[in-house]
RNA sequence: GCCGCUGUAGCUCAGUGGUAGAGCGCACCCUUGGUAAGGGUGAGGUCACGGGUUCAAAUCCCGUCAGCGGCUCCA
C-alpha cells in the first residue's frame, strides 16, 4: 500500500504497487502525458527514474515533464533527453559507421552528453559524417521507438556481454557489479557512475532497447530514460575529440563524440546560434582584431607579448588594484624572475613540481668543466637534482619532517649549482621577511609585487591568455601571527570582491581546496594543515556566496580558496586565490618577536586577488566581448572629422582631451565620416566625437556612443571632456557620457 | 605529453598534380563628404619547415614545428 508524497505535500495511497506513469496518470491526463520521468525520493536521497519504473513503498514523487512551447525546459528534463540521446547518438553512428564500433561510455554532461568509443582498425570517423549522422539521429527520433528497460542476472548478463567481445562493456559490467579491483575516479566531466547497475548490491544488470529487446539496438546502462525516442525535442553531434579510458593515460586512446540535446528544434537551434556567437566573443579572436596582444612562434610558445593596447588595459587593471592595496596598507617589492636552485630546493617547489618547471639554469663555465671530467647526462642530472649535506640538515632539524628523500642528499663539492626561472614568487619574499627583524606590532607584514613566474605546462595546455608559460601574478604574501589570519584572510577576499563587482562580473564560482586524504605530495604537519583548512573554511563560509569544498584541489603546502570563471567555451579557469601556508615559515625559518619577547612563527598568506593577469585579461576580453569600459579601453575617445577642413579643430580637440589625461586620437584618413565611424565601432571605442565647420564654430562636439545606433547631438567641448573624465574616475562600467 | 583536425598575403579564406587567387587591411591618387565602408591604382607570398615520390608538388607520402578541439596535468 504506497502512500505517494507529491511536491505539493498532497498524498495518494495506492493499494498495489504502481508505476510512476500510473502515479502521473492519477493526477492527470495532461501531466501523464508531458511526463517524461520522475524524480523519486524512497527515503534515500531523490533520484531520477523511468516512468516505468514500479514504486511498492512509501515514495516522494516529482513528476519531471517536457516543458510547453516557449517555457524553459528542467534541468531533470534536460538530463533525461540528454541521456536518452546518447543512445540514439550511438545507435546512429553504428548505422553510419558499422556495427564494430565498441561502445565504451557515454554520460550527460552539463551542456550536452557526449560518447566514448573504440574505432575498429581502418575505420575513420570525421566531421564529414556528421551530417549523415544527424540525419539518423533525426530518423531515430522521429520512428518514437520506447526505451525498452529490462534486466538481466548479473552472470548471465556478463557472460553474454563477453561473448559480444566488447571488453569496455564487460568493464562497465563488472564495475557495476562492484567486482572491478581497481577504484574508478571517473573523468570530472562525468562523475563516477555504475552503469548499469540496476540495484545496489547489483545482483542484476539492466539493459536498454531502443524499441524492442533483441529486435532493436540495445545498451548496457542504469537508466533512466524518456519513454520513447520521440520524447527527445531534437539532438545533433556537435564534435569529435579523444579520451582516455577511465581517463588513465595509460589506458586505451578512445574517440569522444560530443552531441547535445533540446526539448525543441528552436531550443537545439538557438543553442547552436549562442555558440557561434560565443565563438566571437573569444579572447584570441579579439585579442588579435583588437591588437591587445601577440603570440609568436619565434619567441616561444605560451609567452604573451602584450601589445600597446593591450598593455594599456593591463596597466589600468594594475593601477586598479594597486590603490585598493594600498588602502589596505600593502608594501610594494620588486625581486628578480630568477633565483638560486637552492633557494627552491629550501621552499620545496623543485623537488615537489620540478616537472613543471623550466629546466635549470647552470653556469656555462661549470658544464665545459664538467664535460671535460667526462661527466655524464645522468651523472649531472644527479648533481643538479640532489640537495646539499647542509641545506637538507636545515631543513629537516626545523620541520621535523623527512621532506628530502636520503638518496637526493649528496656531498657539498660533488653539488652543481644553478639557477630557476622562478615559478612562484613566494621564496623571494620570504627572504625579504627574513632579511630584518620583526616586532609582533609590526605585523602583519604585506610584500605585494607584480611578480611574473615561468611554469612549463605541457605543449597540449597551452591557451592564448589562460594558459600560459609565463605570467605575471598579483602576487602579495601577508605574514601575519595566526591570530591576524582569519582578519588577513577576510581582506584578500573583499580585493576580490571589489574587482569582480567594479567589473561587473557576476558568474563565477568559490572553491575550497582541501588536502587530499590519501595524497603524498604535501608538505606540513597534520595539526597545521587541520588549522589552516578551519580558516579557509570559516572565511569561505562569511562570504555569502555559495562554495564548494574539494579534496585534492589544495597547494602543496596549503589549502585556498579558489575564485572560478568559465569561458566562452565553458571552460573552467581560476583566477582569484587566497591560500593559507602554515610550512613556509618553517622552511625558511622565519620569524617574528611577541609580546613576551620571544621568537614565533609568523603564517603565511599568498594570495593573487586577479590570479595571473594574462588569465585574468583573457577572461575579461571575453567578458566585454572586447567592448571595455571607458576606464580599461585603450583609446577612450576617437575624434572623427568631417573632412580635412576640420582638422584644425580635431586636432584642438585632442588636445583638450589628452591635457585632461583622456586617451583621445584622431582619424586622420579622408574617408567619409561613414566609414571613420564604422572603423572605429569596430574598434569598439567607447566615444567618437565628430567634428566637422559647425562644431569649430560654436566649440562643440557632436558625440556618439559605443552601442548607440544614433548620434547623441552636439555638446560643448567642455563638458563632454568633464564628463569623459568623471566616468573614468568613477570606473564605471557604463557609458555614461549625455548631453 | 597523448589522440584527432588544421597550417596559402598583416587578417579571413578559395585553390586537389601543370603560370599563386579573392575580400578586408596597407600605400598612393581622385573625391572634401555631418554619423556603421565613395571610387581608382598599386605593393605585398620560400603556399609553416625539412625530406621523399613525380617530367612536374601549395596539392600525394614521411618527419618536424605551430595552432585548434579534447584527454591527462595544473603551485
Amino acid at each position: 500500500m504506497p502512500t505517494i508524497t507529491l511536491p505539493n505535500g498532497d498524498t495518494k495511497q495506492f493499494p498495489a504497487p504502481v508505476t510512476l506513469g500510473e502515479i502521473a496518470a492519477s493526477i492527470g491526463a495532461g501531466l501523464a502525458k508531458a511526463a517524461i520521468g520522475a524524480r523519486v525520493d524512497l527515503g534515500a536521497g531523490p533520484e531520477l527514474r523511468d516512468l516505468s519504473s514500479v514504486i511498492d513503498q512509501d515514495a516522494s514523487v516529482a513528476i519531471v515533464t517536457a516543458p510547453r512551447p516557449g517555457q524553459a525546459a528542467a534541468a531533470d528534463a534536460l538530463f533525461l533527453m540528454r541521456h536518452s540521446a546518447a543512445h540514439v547518438m550511438a545507435e546512429a553512428i553504428q548505422d553510419v559507421i558499422g556495427k564494430d564500433v565498441l561502445l565504451a561510455y557515454g554520460p550527460p554532461t552539463d551542456t550536452g552528453f557526449f560518447y566514448d568509443m573504440h574505432l575498429p582498425e581502418g575505420k575513420k570517423l570525421s566531421s564529414d559524417h556528421f551530417e549523415a549522422i544527424n540525419r539518423r539521429i533525426a530518423e531515430i527520433i522521429k520512428e518514437d521507438r520506447p526505451f525498452t528497460r529490462y534486466e538481466q542476472p548479473a552472470d548471465q548478463a556478463l557472460t553474454r556481454l563477453k561473448s559480444e567481445g566488447n571488453k569496455y562493456k564487460v568493464d562497465n559490467a563488472e564495475r557495476a557489479m562492484g567486482v572491478a579491483s581497481s577504484v574508478y575516479r571517473g573523468p570530472r566531466a562525468a562523475p563516477a557512475e555504475s552503469p548499469g547497475a540496476s540495484g545496489r548490491e547489483a545482483a542484476s544488470l539492466s539493459f536498454y532497447a531502443t524499441g524492442e529487446p533483441g529486435r532493436n539496438w540495445e545498451d548496457l546502462c542504469r537508466g533512466p530514460h524518456v519513454p520513447s525516442t520521440g520524447r527527445i525535442g531534437a539532438a545533433c553531434v556537435l564534435s569529435l575529440a579523444s579520451s582516455y579510458w577511465h581517463g588513465d593515460e595509460t589506458s586505451d586512446r578512445l574517440t569522444r563524440v560530443y552531441g547535445t540535446a533540446f526539448a525543441t528544434p528552436a531550443d537545439l537551434d538557438a543553442y547552436l546560434k549562442q555558440r557561434e556567437e560565443a565563438v566571437k566573443r573569444d579572447h584570441r579572436v579579439i585579442g588579435r582584431s583588437l591588437r591587445l596582444f601577440h603570440i609568436d612562434e619565434a619567441v616561444g610558445q605560451g609567452l604573451i607579448l602584450w601589445t600597446p593596447k593591450g598593455s594599456i588595459v593591463r596597466k589600468e587593471l594594475q593601477s586598479f588594484i594597486a590603490a585598493e592595496l594600498k588602502k589596505q596598507g600593502y608594501t610594494e617589492v620588486f625581486t628578480p624572475h630568477i633565483g638560486s636552485l637552492d633557494l627552491y630546493k629550501t621552499s620545496g617547489h623543485f623537488p615537489y613540481y620540478k616537472d613543471s618547471q623550466f629546466a635549470p639554469i647552470v653556469e656555462r663555465q661549470t658544464l665545459e668543466r664538467l664535460c671535460e671530467q667526462g661527466c655524464s647526462c645522468a651523472e649531472l642530472m644527479a648533481r643538479i637534482e640532489g640537495v646539499s649535506e647542509r641545506l637538507a640538515a636545515g631543513i629537516n632539524q626545523r620541520t621535523g619532517s623527512q621532506t628530502i628523500a636520503p638518496d637526493r642528499v649528496i656531498p657539498d663539492d660533488r653539488l652543481v649549482e644553478g639557477f630557476m626561472l622562478r615559478p612562484m614568487n613566494c621564496p623571494h619574499h620570504a627572504k625579504i621577511f627574513a632579511s630584518g627583524p620583526h616586532s609582533y606590532r609590526d605585523m602583519p607584514v604585506r610584500l605585494s609585487e607584480f611578480g611574473t613566474v615561468y611554469r612549463w605546462e605541457q605543449s597540449g595546455e597551452l591557451n592564448g591568455l589562460t594558459r600560459v608559460r609565463g605570467f605575471t601574478q598579483d602576487d602579495a604574501h601577508l605574514f601575519c601571527a595566526e591570530d591576524q589570519v582569519p582578519a588577513e584572510i577576510q581582506g584578500c577576499l573583499s580585493l576580490v570582491k571589489v574587482i569582480f563587482s567594479t567589473l561587473g562580473m557576476k558568474d563565477y564560482r568559490v572553491r575550497v581546496g582541501l588536502r587530499d586524504p590519501d595524497g603524498a605530495k604535501y608538505t606540513g604537519s597534520k595539526e597545521a594543515w587541520d588549522k589552516a583548512e578551519a580558516a579557509c573554511l570559516e572565511a569561505a563560509r562569511s562570504l555569502g556566496v555559495p562554495f564548494s569544498q574539494e579534496p585534492g584541489e589544495a597547494a602543496f603546502y596549503g589549502p585556498k580558496i579558489d575564485f572560478v570563471v568559465k569561458d566562452v567555451i565553458g571552460r573552467e579557469w581560476q583566477l582569484g586565490t587566497v591560500q593559507v601556508d602554515y610550512n613556509m615559515a618553517n622552511r625558511f625559518d622565519l620569524s617574528y618577536v611577541g609580546p613576551d619577547n620571544r621568537p614565533h612563527r609568523p603564517v603565511v598568506i599568498h594570495r593573487a586577488p586577479f590570479g595571473s593577469m594574462e588569465r585574468f585579461c583573457g577572461v575579461l576580453i571575453e567578458h566585454f566581448a572586447g567592448a571595455f569600459p571607458t576606464w580599461l579601453s585603450p583609446e577612450q575617445v576617437r575624434v572623427l572629422p568631417i573632412s580635412d577642413k576640420s582638422n584644425e579643430y580635431a586636432a584642438a580637440v585632442v588636445q583638450a582631451l589628452r591635457a585632461a589625461d583622456v586617451r583621445a586620437t584622431c582619424d586622420h584618413s579622408n574617408d567619409r565620416v561613414q566609414a571613420k565611424v564604422k572603423v572605429a565601432a569596430d574598434e569598439k571605442i567607447p566615444y567618437m566625437a565628430v567634428v566637422g565647420p559647425r562644431d569649430a564654430e560654436s566649440g562643440s562636439v557632436s558625440v556618439r556612443a559605443r552601442g548607440v545606433e544614433k548620434d547623441l547631438g552636439a555638446m560643448p567641448l567642455e563638458s563632454f571632456v568633464r564628463a569623459v573624465r568623471r566616468e573614468i574616475d568613477a570606473r564605471s562600467a557604463e557609458l555614461g557620457v549625455r548631453p
